[in-house]
DNA sequence: TATAATTGCGTAACTAGCTACGTAATTAAA
DNA sequence: TTTAATTACGTAGCTAGTTACGCAATTATA
């Protein structure tokens, strides 16, 4: 193996490590699923997962709930649509949205797939237990930090400290989690962008 | 913020969250350099440090070092010379080699981008530490656990266990490490591709 | 030493996301 | 009830990586 350079340098690669990490794996996301011979591609798996789960919804509900752009979510529909696993029709109250549907075809698949995905979890679990930690977990909590403060927030706040988006209020250290908690909940609820 | 459905789905949407984490991190990077000014871009993160570190190299040694593809570190190159801080030329000892180097406005660049650096990096030390744990630690497990054993090879084993790559050997427990590390051995010092 | 295999590199085309922008429909405000 | 603001969506074009492929140079082999 090479020395890889991105080891040693600690916090400043995370990026470029997570990259890295994150295009490895969907790569051998894309071969597992061509293994399988299963006409079914990884970059699908949210948007088909969700409309299994939740029924017709409309581009940007999805959008929203899976974490990915709206033209994106157009994109993959494009695709499952072509694939005939998605139908696609305006709704009829609101007529800006397109609602998208599993077709009966995409349901009868919906067997075939999960049998793909019951192994891939489990490699995947696999994988991560080998870890020994809850890497997932840890993961999640990350995600969670950059809810709360984007890392462009967070390097503002240092690079211009007089650019602060939020006023810095000294607290015993006590209280520190509560008042997280009650500020987190007025982003979500009240004045979320 | 909305519900999140990969949240609730355990190992088998570890990719897509792995590549969704990564794209907003680098996104988020992309935007840092943009507040300083410089005339850097996070993706000449890695060529840019390891020539700085390592002096003159050629593009498939610095592929390998920084683990991406030779036509990606071209592309870098091709823009990393129009921003004039790189040059190329020839090996003379091996005229299939295109050896690039910093040039003397890149090298005296470097103050000016470590200033940088030395804030990205706080700020992602800083988040990183606000998980509690060793989580850049935990990363290089997982891509340590991936080095031995890619993904697909994983999967294959499973999936299709008659297409094993290595022979699986029983043996008592205690000896499991002792083993692992042997083999891991053998495979990067003397069978490596 | 001739030939075969390998290595290094460049180009082309693909991938899976993104932002920017325009338009239509809906909702809020005057 | 007009008008302004917002929301949903589609398209176009960008980004940062990839694989596939071909050519030239080097190295290994017969």
């Amino acid at each position: 193996m090479h020395s890889d350079v991105l080891g040693e340098l600690g916090a400043l690669a995370f990026g470029t490590r997570l990259k890295r990490l994150s295009d490895r794996v969907m790569q051998d996301g894309a071969k597992m699923y061509r293994a399988t011979g299963i006409a079914f591609e990884p970059k699908w798996f949210p948007v088909y997962y969700y409309l299994s789960e939740m029924g017709p919804r409309s581009i940007m509900d999805i959008a929203k709930a899976v974490g990915i752009s709206h033209p994106s979510v157009n994109q993959v529909a494009r695709e499952m649509k072509a694939a005939n696993l998605v139908s696609a029709y305006k709704d009829t109250k609101d007529k800006r949205k397109r609602v998208l549907a599993l077709t009966s075809y995409g349901k009868q698949q919906k067997k075939s797939i999960e049998a793909v995905w019951q192994v891939i979890g489990a490699t995947l679990a696999d994988l991560l237990d080998e870890t020994g930690v809850d890497f997932l977990g840890y993961m999640g909590t990350l995600e969670r930090l950059l809810d709360r403060r984007s890392l462009e927030q967070r390097f503002l706040d240092r690079y211009n400290p007089a650019a602060r988006e939020f006023e810095v209020v000294g607290f015993r250290p006590t209280l520190a989690n509560s008042f997280r908690l009650i500020n987190e909940e007025w982003i979500n609820e009240d004045f979320s962008m």
